[in-house]
DNA sequence: CTTCTTTATAGTCAGAGTGACTATAAAAGA
DNA sequence: TCTTTTATAGTCACTCTGACTATAAAGAAG
């Protein structure tokens, strides 16, 4: 950035493409599930990707990203405001797309269990898959997945963004199995409640003493996502390393 | 990146260029310093900024960052390859730069206390400046700065890279006060030793018990950076927030 | 050559936080 | 009614940490 030529040609320093990439989770059913989009032309055809597409001339990347989340998502651009979307990292190898020099932001966005996608934008369909069961994905997007998996794992632990996954109301359980699933692992449930509860700002108790049912044992009280955004001190996975991949 | 048009004109997709911007930190007498470089060009002519570059059309970003940096510091590639250089964000406001798009990905670079770089490359003048201190940047660098020193006072809490401030043999007061300096908080001794003596893996005693010549009290044993990457668990920061800003 | 100052290192002790439990309450199903 | 399931309350020991005190080994001051 220190030096432009005075007489440059925009073009001369524009050789490259920007598109941004999403890891779309969520969590359904006690398992992490990823929004995948089938690709309808080369490269890649028929290969299942993340969503995405390229920055408009006048869009910042989180722009582009948010217009992507709403056109795969089929929701409007209101509600897709109120998901969770955090930036990854970019990915910049010369080589990850055969077409042409292609330089990706990725993001990884949170949303609540959502109804099937209605396929919109380009894509010729649209679904939601295990995280883990994914096949061989196209481009570098098993990288970036992988990654993503990795980063909102880690974020778990510092931050109060499980409530992302989540309805607005939730019980202690479903805020538990986001935990649980994210990470893989099982958490004790009176030790996780005792965490979440003396930790101010995390949850916020809902007031009339309503309870949640269908279940079958005992109804739960129901908390809303509180105002706090970091977590101290953190909520640390059991056991072994803190990311799968350390950095 | 769901679809490109069948018979497309690369321009029409490139309308981008891509840059690195490097925030390369050292500890010094104590303060916190970062490496700026004057500009001897429109725009910002004679501000101070961020070094960093234009992206070649066949390296990775990453491939950017470690040869501005080694343009910058005067220093040689493969001594510059042992620099810990971590991807902080990409900036894509479309208006950051005046003359056309440029999306840039940032870095942080944390380097040992070096001598005074010989303003290499392209930039009019580089030197070191206390990272609270300086003016405001050219572009978008004050954000960029602040995002750089927030994310690597966090790194340090769950990292073992405060090491990578320090030389090759370094004591453990000498650790404590890259603490002290990213941190700007004063930390127990006797604790912070037993917290860094305890965690296996952070450091490695050099087995001859040499000592360190020099300062005024009684010498210190020398240490090496060990093979963990991870702290576990954590080394929280005193009193408040993790970060500066809760991004 | 003491004495002071400075830095390094060893150790103590109480409180916070956590992991592993046990116990009780309130629902649905057999 | 009894069993199963889930929610909630509480206990206890252990670990880690923050706030200390104490000792050792160097240079500086007198």
């Amino acid at each position: 950035m220190s030096t432009v030529p005075e007489g440059y040609d925009p073009h001369a320093f524009a050789p490259f493409a920007v598109t941004v990439d999403l890891a779309v989770f969520t969590v359904r059913e006690g398992r992490l599930h990823v929004l995948l989009v089938e690709r309808g032309e080369d490269p890649y055809k028929g290969h299942w990707a993340l969503p995405g597409g390229f920055v408009l001339p006048r869009e910042s990347a989180e722009e582009a990203a948010r217009r992507e989340l709403a056109e795969e998502t089929g929701l409007t651009r209101n509600t897709v405001c109120a998901f969770h979307l955090e930036q990854l990292r970019t990915y910049s190898d010369p080589d990850r797309d055969p077409r042409m020099r292609v330089v990706s932001v990725a993001y990884a966005a949170l949303v609540p269990d959502l109804p099937e996608p209605r396929g919109g934008g380009d894509a010729a369909r649209a679904r939601w898959w295990d995280a883990d069961g994914t096949g061989p994905l196209a481009f570098d997007h098993d990288r970036i997945l992988a990654d993503a998996h990795d980063r909102i794992g880690a974020r778990l632990e510092y931050s109060c963004l499980a409530t992302a996954f989540c309805p607005a109301e939730f019980t202690l359980g479903e805020l538990q199995q986001v935990y649980e699933t994210v990470w893989g692992v099982e958490l004790d449930r009176p030790n996780f409640r005792r965490k979440v509860l003396t930790t101010p700002g995390f949850v916020q108790a809902v007031d009339g003493p309503p309870r949640r049912t269908g279940g079958r044992g005992k109804p739960a009280a129901l908390y809303r996502a509180g105002a706090a955004t970091a977590l101290h001190p953190p909520l640390l996975r059991p056991e072994g390393r803190p990311e799968g991949r350390t950095s």
